[in-house]
DNA sequence: CTTGAAATTTTACGCGCGTAAAGATTTTCG
DNA sequence: CGAAAATCTTTACGCGCGTAAAATTTCAAG
């Protein structure tokens, strides 16, 4: 790293004695100029620290190296392992990864999708709000834009879905502990914010009758991304008032079990699986946190970095493709039960 | 929303009856052109939903009204929250955030400035890895870009740091446990990956020496971001052999804690104040989830909104100073105590 | 040394927009 | 109503780079 700053591409072409047309050649593809070439051009690099100005490079190219990562929220710690597997993943790739947070609002999903647009992504990775999303909006974006849907299915849009198993997973669930102890009633949010609640309780419902049981169903009121907050205050109300339909409570995800394992605690329920124990609570997602709540929580696990990989693969297949694939992907992966100590 | 795709300005100025050169002036600054003009503009903004091209606005701007952040681990609650924060916030503003996570490596750190750099963000918002960042490229990168840091104090540079105060905060958890109970041992990683580590481990000797009390360090082994589980293979360490040096236990962090809280519910220890307890842990951060474990921890809060608001305020008062601050500022804000049942 | 293909240089244009300058138009106000 | 002030239109240039076409050089093989 040397002195003077560099400009631009005409004033490195110059210090390094090459053309700039062949320089820029070079930042296309290092591979598609002679070595001699090469190895010139990437002495000068070291001497003087040049990088091409990315807006202009981007405003000419049709294809730019940028992809898109949209989550609904991303304080979730769900989304927020998943976005640091895709964004690591596609710095390798030599792609440049922008992320956007829809802060869970459909308003801002939508802004988050114009904004996008104008960025003339190569792809994006897009985990919509789902029923909450502006559906026009989404549909317009993934026309004009090649879009992998990700951990939430908006049928016929994006070029492929990569998510979980739900109804496998949660029957998974309901089955282990319909096995082990009392059915579970099914714990949830009545306007759920995440948008994979509703095939969850599909899934249990489905379960329950396959194993001849009356599906239980406790839907408590809140709305946001509090879950912890929302299972945890619904706790305290069942637990101090009529309790829970049986002992055995199965979450819509990770984080209200969290919320409820604390309300639990604190109304001197003993959750667990063992002797002693009165209160069986899971959860689903394998939250990384889900591990160090006490008792550790059972739950079904999704598999962060598959779901992460699968989908950047299927963005690369399509710009590969020219941008369409030939045939929408459904890519479900299953869940493995992870059996811990509260259930 | 009409039909037809607008590919320019200068289609969309012909369609909406307004030289371009105006219609630039008008994305610049809606008010800097007469009413009626601006409302003709904006009639044919409804019905032509047209937006200017980003790489193109920005390559000919010298000031972009792009606002970069930058954390050091994304999948951190801590982080993720405060970047939520920001990033809302920088939108209300009518700046275009974007977002970047070091994912913990010193190169990567590094890569994300350069890459920043070559962005021309009005200014940046930089929470670093603190010791274990590349101090000359973070310099050079404050010396070309207005840079305010956050949550990591790295002396000298940038135009201000807002973070908390760790000498008062770490002073208040240890007085309140002095006072209740027998003195904290300090629970801290061998070499903390987390920037405030040793300021922390600092604040915590200072403080018990101040009370007449000699300084008790558990330091634990382990590296990289998993801090719950590096707190709970301590914990089940310590708490399977000799035990740890007093009944109270302050961690560096809370997510240190939320894994000793598991280990010690496995071990069979009682934690909390209260009677029958026989263990008392502490944490410091008030991370999102620290209210809801089990027992719930007691710890000291970081106020996540008023770090978030005062960096960027700060870095708006840069901007609009010329891009520098006649004296660089340091903004501590102070912790206050959470009292929950762990302690 | 000759030949021809491969690589590079030269030249030139375009991307979409910011911006400056000069002239034309509209608004404001005495 | 008239002149100054504010605003707009026209015209023109530049930003940094991609990219195409033609001219030139390089390199390996005969």
């Amino acid at each position: 790293m040397d002195g003077r700053r560099i400009k631009n591409m005409e004033e490195f072409a110059a210090l390094s004695g090459i053309s700039r047309p062949t320089v820029s050649k070079y930042f296309n593809d290092p591979t598609s100029v002679r070595q001699a070439t090469r190895k010139r051009i990437e002495a000068a690099l070291e001497q003087y620290d040049y990088r091409p100005n990315i807006f202009a490079v981007n405003q000419n190219r049709r294809n730019t190296k940028n992809i898109g990562i949209v989550v609904p929220y991303l304080a979730d710690p769900f989304f927020a392992e998943i976005a640091r597997n895709i964004e690591q993943r596609c710095i390798e790739a030599g792609y440049f990864p922008i992320l956007f947070s829809s802060h869970g609002e459909k308003e801002l999903e939508t802004d988050v999708l114009d904004t996008l647009r104008s960025l003339k992504p190569a792809g994006v990775l897009l985990a919509p709000l789902g029923r909450r999303s502006d559906r026009g909006a989404v549909e317009r974006f993934c026309h004009d834009v090649p879009t992998i849907l990700f951990d939430s299915e908006m049928d016929a849009l994006g070029e492929a879905f990569v998510g979980s198993n739900n109804p496998q997973s949660v029957g998974l669930m309901v089955e282990y502990l319909c096995r082990t102890g009392e059915p579970p009633s099914f714990l949830e949010m009545k306007a759920p914010t995440n948008p994979n609640a509703r095939k969850r309780h599909a899934a249990y419902v489905a379960a329950m009758e396959r194993f001849g049981h009356a599906p239980m169903l406790v839907r408590v009121p809140g709305a946001g991304w509090d879950f912890e907050r929302i299972g945890y205050e619904a706790g305290m109300r069942q637990l101090a008032g009529a309790g829970f339909p049986t002992d055995t409570v199965l979450c819509s995800n990770d984080r209200l079990a969290i919320g409820l394992l604390a309300a639990a605690f604190e109304s001197g329920r003993r959750v667990g699986h063992q002797d002693g124990s009165d209160f069986r609570i899971a959860g689903h997602d394998d939250h990384p946190f889900a591990r160090y709540t006490s008792p550790s929580l059972t739950t079904v696990s999704q598999d962060y970095a598959a779901i992460a990989e699968r989908s950047l693969s299927l963005i690369f297949e399509t710009i590969e493709a020219g941008g369409t694939l030939d045939q929408r992907r459904t890519i479900l992966f299953e869940g493995k039960l992870v059996m811990r100590m509260s259930a």
